[in-house]
DNA sequence: GATACGTGGGC
DNA sequence: TGCCCAAGTAT
């Protein structure tokens, strides 16, 4: 189709958004971490976030600088913790051998940690007006109902035709607004669920709009159920304290700071073998938290010590501060279950 | 190449 | 309620 990206351009420049605060910059840096903050997380959910981080940080130096726990406590609920390492990671690279500057070229750009070709696109499209292609998901909604593309378009035949497809639709010149034009009739016309084709300047032309399959294209991703897990996770408080650990950087919330789990024997048993000590038990009702590909039921077991407790602490452990939970590098359930249980007021975001 | 990796919102 | 999935990448 000859006039699909004119006709996208055409229709960005009166309804596509450009007040993002992501927007209206070539600063590599700033569209950079919208798009690592974006990657499978809304608009809406990262706005929040974006401005408290580039606010801590402002610029690819600062970042640099920055001790790991200060970046993944300001990514702290937005979950892919990965992201924030790979982040921090990402700019030490840069500074140390790039010279500070944000390399020009997405081929380039790709070989970064945390960025994939979608990523590095949108990053030298943005920054640089280089003509390369993304294909994110908005953009495979959109080309699996114009072009009526069946097939899961995650899987990896259906995403190479994708990619072959979006790389031979771009236009010659003004690359920057065709991308956000792909992501903005997306995620504004070109919905999930009930499509607005009365508003999408490609409908006459859309295969899907046509056949009236809207609803059925694309495919959904085909998915078992998840599993349900089990785990009992220690609120240990002694006096004005209470009692986390650093978990490993590898694995579901990684590099964070979470609650200590009891695994096997009885908490009793456990408090005494882990930390030499004895103290009452209270079992507090359940959370349940569902991730992407388990969903784990969560059992608090709310430990009071006294204040002159002498308990032995492992390597990762350490008593921190009630008052400073707000700031500290924690996962969405913990930071819920430490508003129920650590403190009379809550530790709900204080920023 | 299938799976791991978070969280919140829409319906 | 429960299911689907969102500006994907790493392994």
């Amino acid at each position: 189709m000859a006039t699909f990206a004119p006709r996208l351009l055409d229709w960005h420049r009166h309804s596509g958004r450009h007040d993002l605060p992501w927007q209206n910059t070539r600063d590599p840096y700033r569209i950079w971490l919208s798009e690592i903050m974006l990657q499978q997380t809304q608009v809406d959910t990262v706005i929040p976030y974006y401005a408290r981080f580039l606010a801590a940080f402002p610029d690819l130096a600062a970042l640099a600088a920055a001790p790991m726990e200060a970046v993944m406590a300001l990514w702290s609920g937005l979950g892919y913790y990965a992201r924030a390492r790979n982040l921090h990671a990402c700019a030490r690279t840069i500074m140390a051998e790039h010279g500070g500057r944000f390399p020009a070229t997405a081929a380039e750009i790709a070989t970064l940690p945390g960025i994939g070709r979608s990523t590095a696109a949108a990053i030298a499209a943005f920054s640089q007006g280089e003509r390369a292609a993304i294909l994110d998901g908005n953009v495979k909604r959109v080309l699996c109902r114009v072009f009526g593309i069946e097939g899961f378009p995650g899987s990896l035949p259906v995403e190479k035709q994708l990619w072959a497809l979006a790389e031979s639709l771009l236009p010659a010149a003004r690359i920057g607004d065709y991308i956000q034009a792909q992501m903005d009739l997306g995620a504004t016309v070109c919905v999930r669920g009930t499509p607005r084709c009365a508003a999408c300047p490609l409908s006459d032309d859309c295969v899907a709009q046509r056949t009236g399959r809207e609803r059925e294209l694309p495919a959904a991703r085909p998915r078992k159920r998840p599993p349900l897990r089990q785990a009992r996770l220690a609120i240990i408080r002694r006096g004005a304290h209470v009692l986390l650990e650093q978990r490993p950087p590898k694995g579901i919330w990684g590099g964070l700071l979470g609650l200590p789990e009891v695994e096997g024997e009885s908490v009793a048993d456990w408090l005494m073998t882990r930390f030499g000590v004895c103290a009452d038990i209270i079992a507090a009702e359940p959370l349940r938290h569902t991730f992407t590909h388990f969903v784990l039921d969560i059992h608090p077991q709310l430990v009071d010590l006294p204040v002159d407790t002498a308990a032995q602490l492992g390597a990762a452990q350490q008593w921190v501060p009630v008052g400073t939970l707000a700031d500290q590098a924690l996962p969405a359930p913990v930071r819920t279950l430490l508003s129920r249980y650590a403190t009379p007021g809550g530790v709900s975001r204080s920023r």
